[in-house]
DNA sequence: GCACATGTAAAACGATCGCTTTACATTTCA
DNA sequence: TGAAATGTAAAGCGATCGTTTTACATGTGC
């Protein structure tokens, strides 16, 4: 087998244990058992526990921005914002975003985490200001902040509730964005 | 030394503690260190570390619902919701919810902490949709929805950026209100 | 004055933690 | 062919985990 494979294993089964376990709630042995890898083999690739962590994080966010980007309706720019969230949560379940997650449970021990969900959090409110520029024909910074709590607050809300968040969410987006 | 404030003094303590390492990233001693309390002690109380963890996130709904019935300004009962969460913020540090912290690092395992979350949060976007019909003269839950998700988002942006979240989701929130 | 409730201090329990090590199998390729 | 790279399996490291236990100090009320 060779080894970018496995790294990629590794980081998806990872993925699946702190979606349902959280990052503090399992130890490694339960971290690589849904890729069926050794303790050596985890830090021959990542160093350490928290090595681990930091790419999962990384990954995490670099598949949605992904996803993201691939989205078919570039008329709605600020409406498919929020139909990608909705179909992100149906397929990774409602539980919080992970990289809020991973930031609230590292950020009092391990900085280095901290400052990558924060440059991370940074890259996505920047690409929603850009959305929001190309939907006006101008830039409004108070209109994109708006959206992007709008954005934050449905998914942690959608991990403890039954309502409608995001298309509640998405309706209020487009209601801000149409009364400027 | 009476009994109800020994209780008292371990939750404080606890939830200072919670607030900078998580729940799940210190043990037993270190939770009881702020409080100078015997583990003995503790589990007279509490049984676990899993009912002391139920308790203090039973104390922060209630000390939280406290401050927003006590707060003076009963004239605008929806820019007031925010100017308590500003002034919560200043006073405990912006880490995120730490209900909804507790939610997602224990849903997976203990199922109890988890409800008591989401009953909670129901509590609390049922405040909202009472001061919404406070302000317009009727309900309107499609507007309280989107009120509690500004909400959330601002909590939840607020521990990983230097952005005014608050402010700006106060705005927001005042613009969906008059813009039925 | 004595039982009782409440507290601390500290040792000890087995379990589990993150991580290292030893031993061995497999593929790759010069 | 045979050394290097990559992998699993499993034992073992000391540290720390949540919890219980033993021993002892306090103050309160009958």
């Amino acid at each position: 087998m060779c080894c970018m494979d496995k790294r990629t294993n590794i980081i998806a089964g990872a993925e699946r244990i702190f979606e349902n376990q959280g990052f503090r709630g399992i130890g490694v042995d339960g971290i690589l058992a849904p890729s069926g890898t050794s303790t050596r083999t985890l830090y021959k690739h990542f160093g350490s526990r928290e090595g681990l962590v930091l790419a999962v994080v990384a990954e995490r966010h670099r598949s949605f921005m992904e996803r993201l980007r691939d989205w078919p309706e570039a008329h709605d720019p600020i409406g498919s914002l929020f139909d990608v969230l909705e179909s992100w949560l149906s397929e990774h379940g409602a539980r919080g975003c992970m990289l809020l997650r991973a930031h609230s449970e590292y950020a009092g021990s391990h900085p280095d985490i901290a400052s990558l969900v924060r440059q991370q959090k940074r890259e996505f409110a920047d690409e929603i200001a850009r959305r929001v520029e190309t939907a006006l024909g101008q830039p409004n910074n108070e209109i994109a902040l708006s959206i992007w709590l709008l954005f934050e607050g449905a998914t942690a809300a959608a991990s403890v509730t039954d309502k409608p968040v995001v298309q509640s969410a998405k309706r209020a987006a487009l209601t801000l964005l149409s009364d400027r």
